[in-house]
DNA sequence: GAACTATATGTCATATTCGACATATAGTCA
DNA sequence: TGACTATATGTCGAATATGACATATAGTTC
């Protein structure tokens, strides 16, 4: 629902409920975790073709083992921050984010 | 300079000094500040089609004006996560996202 | 199977980011 | 001018993400 839409309802007397509002955070956290996932999976092919292990990247992005692991399994107490952060220190560039943000998932 | 070089040059015996270090540094910031900028620059674009004020945008993802504000400004307290999470809430798709990211930067 | 090396998982104190609030600035309309 | 609306800026306690560390798991070589 657009927030215009969304607006105009409610000055209408309107009330979103919470169902709706379960619905819409549901797509808008998929996009989220989906949006993770593509950029730790670039970080992994990044890692790889630079033949680096996790302890040799988190001493380049000063950071650790620990994290970089849980930075490639997308885990939820990893930000986006250190995702982008990391992929840039691996030489990536904007265009190089964006294209693994927009690109279809892969066949299953 | 490759991390891959980086490794090599290291096994040599080099040391990379902090001037480079400082150098690659900058160059990983810029992308950093030009990703948030670009992200600031699309909601704002958004919330103006939506026709929503701060105040109401702030409701819509449950901040505040003033966060608003921030992120719109890409202010350093605000994480490229708020941004996101901000922008999917307004209807923003992840490729909408990869799109303004990889977006050349317009004539001065 | 012991000794390595690489990666995964859990915890914790500290650092960063958060929403909220106060207040400032700026534009509009009567 | 003063009331009103929108946006900007500064601060703060609370919430969340961080690096570091310990330890687990898994693969490799001897």
């Amino acid at each position: 629902m657009k927030a215009s839409k969304r607006k105009n309802l409610e000055k209408q007397g309107w009330k979103i409920g919470s169902v709706e509002e379960f619905m819409d955070l549901s797509a808008e956290e998929s996009a989220y975790i989906e949006l993770k996932i593509r950029l730790s999976e670039l970080l992994k092919k990044r890692r790889a073709k630079e033949k680096l292990s996790q302890v040799e990247l988190a001493k380049l992005v000063r950071s650790s083992q620990s994290r970089v692991a849980k930075m490639e399994a997308g885990d939820p107490s990893v930000s986006i921050d250190l995702l982008v952060k990391s992929l840039l220190a691996l030489g990536a560039s904007n265009s190089d984010l964006a294209k693994a943000i927009s690109s279809k998932s892969r066949a299953r």
